[in-house]
DNA sequence: ATGGTGACTTGGC
DNA sequence: TGCCAAGCCACCA
């Protein structure tokens, strides 16, 4: 048979898109949640790792669009400068920056040492 | 539909 | 060392 299995390529594309995105979202979690304490890793580090390669500001709003409540270490993400990307009078800067202390990660001027860059999954 | 913005990155001065 | 500009991706007005 011709097969005329009629794929509507529209609307099938438009989910196709929806789910890479979940899938994305979803790889992003898998990744952050295996940096371990004491380490951090960069928006940029995140994203390759999770196969989204130049979509470091892509982790940046999933990280955003987390529930507070979330289990996820996502104060282990910060920038590539080694500084938190967040406003230093905010909330979370001073969460964030609180709870990498707890973990050991020594500041500089608000900045993190370089050193810990060095995380291998 | 074009333009602006943001938990970003890199390169140049 | 620090600021500026361009690139990049998704979302919102």
């Amino acid at each position: 048979m011709e097969n005329d299995d009629s794929d509507q390529p529209g609307q099938r594309q438009e989910q196709g898109q929806e789910q890479a995105q979940h899938e994305a979202q979803n790889r992003v979690y898998m990744i952050l949640a295996a940096v371990p304490s004491g380490k951090v890793v960069t928006y940029g580090q995140l994203a390759e790792l999770a196969g989204l390669p130049r979509a470091a500001r892509l982790v940046g709003r999933i990280l955003s669009n987390l529930p507070k409540e979330t289990q996820l270490p996502w104060h282990r993400v910060i920038n590539a400068a080694g500084r938190i990307s967040l406003a230093e009078d905010s909330p979370s800067f001073k969460l964030q920056k609180a709870c990498l202390e707890e973990e050991g990660i020594v500041f500089s001027n608000n900045r993190v040492s370089l050193k810990k860059f060095n995380w291998q999954p």
